[in-house]
DNA sequence: CCGATTAATTGAGGTTACTCAACTTTTTTA
DNA sequence: TAAAAAAGTTGAGTAACCTCAATTAATCGG
């Protein structure tokens, strides 16, 4: 985890973010002052679960993997996070300790902004507040779907899932299962990791999938879809 | 489910709300002309998973159970509301339609408010939306609590959580236990109706709580807290 | 107050998906 | 490049919790 030198972050900061369109010239100027730009290399931790924070992260350029932890040996992933994403954002509004972790997938470049600095932007930018709105309303849906899908599908419902979810629009520009290992797909679809490996073969003999190496094709998508609604 | 009389609402309207106090008087005159008083009697759904929605809800008095519904014969509560608190607000901002299930457990009157009245109220009131926010915010918090919890926990723990959340003080004043069946409890733990039993049965033996009827005493808060950090 | 419906309780049996262990393959590092 | 570490794969055994069935208790409508 570095900090970029000072050309690389001026242009960034003018080519990224369609939410900060919605700001006036002042509060652009109020964020760019009370922020940082970190570079975080694959693996490291943008947040960890529990840990005090006086800043929220915006993510300008990478890949972020966001997860619950639960005991030593298990993980739960929420989602993946491109770029224009914001991370942590109830450390504004609640306690002030990040609700989860995440990591970064790959090299991943994002601003670190004091939440003096967004609180202020959102009681005085009706506009902008709205669009965070929207975007903890997108998520919230998010989570009582994630709390469906693991409370009434079996393992088939499940991975079909996480496939189906990984393999998705938002993520076609990237090609997120280079990033991911097996336990990392097990983490999405909340099975142990053998459960997740028998089952990838299993649907690649029923012709759903293609594995090679890293990479999952779907070759079915209608029938992956009609496994998860089935649970 | 019947409209309350004229009389009735402006009182309501006088009593309740700290967040209205954020408003301007035109902004509640706004609210008071686009919403509509109703009482729902206990059983009855204030709202339904997946109904097209054009207004959210606003508990003035009343008991709420807000849940998931997974197939015809499974429910997962995801709490309790009591007055003061909106219902559907992602339906203000997301496709329109009611992303889980809600329930009066006791009789409720609730205000009907018009979609547009709010999306005007929070775009051009910064306070307000930080409100609203704040509340999201909260939710969230709780949704990933929820989620850890039937990811990592088994019986014990998730009977224990259920138990110290229902008996938290934020219920102190309304006796829920009272309100609730053995199955709703169930469903609070994402358990079996009968596992639950059980369970109950077990925890009065190792005397940390009192079964009395419907009710439900917490003997030995500690060692629940204890039980649910262990899973 | 009584019959009918719904809720609560108990026990037996079954199933899903986990854990554990052993092994192979891939990746990392010195 | 070799050794070590990590990731992936496979099979066998198992535990947790569910389902189902049968019974009792409580609640509701007439």
């Amino acid at each position: 985890m570095e900090t970029i030198k000072e050309t690389d972050r001026e242009y960034i900061c003018e080519i990224q973010a369609p939410c900060f369109q919605k700001m006036s010239v002042e509060e652009k100027e109020l964020i760019k002052r009370k922020k940082t730009t970190v570079l975080f290399r694959k693996g490291e931790n943008l947040t960890k679960q529990g840990a005090f924070a006086s800043y929220i992260l915006f993510i300008v350029d990478g890949l972020v993997k966001q997860y619950v932890e639960g005991d030593a040996t298990h993980n739960f992933n929420i989602r993946l996070l491109l770029s224009g994403e914001f991370i942590g954002l109830p450390v504004v509004f609640d306690k002030g300790t990040f609700y989860c972790s995440s990591v970064a997938v790959k090299d991943t470049t994002a601003f670190l902004i004091e939440k003096d600095a967004i609180e202020s932007v959102i009681k005085h930018n009706g506009e902008f507040a709205f669009q965070i709105i929207r975007r903890y309303s997108q998520q919230d849906t998010n989570l009582y779907q994630i709390i469906r899908n693991m409370m009434y599908k079996q393992m088939n419902g499940r991975l079909a899932d996480a496939l189906l979810y990984l393999s998705s629009d938002t993520f076609k520009t990237e090609n997120v299962f280079q990033y991911l290992s097996r336990r990392d797909i097990a983490e999405f679809a909340g099975l142990s990791t053998e459960s997740t490996v028998k089952l990838l073969k299993t649907f690649e003999k029923d012709e759903l999938i293609v594995l090679r190496e890293k990479n999952i094709l779907i070759k079915n998508r209608e029938m992956l879809s009609e496994i998860s609604r089935r649970g």
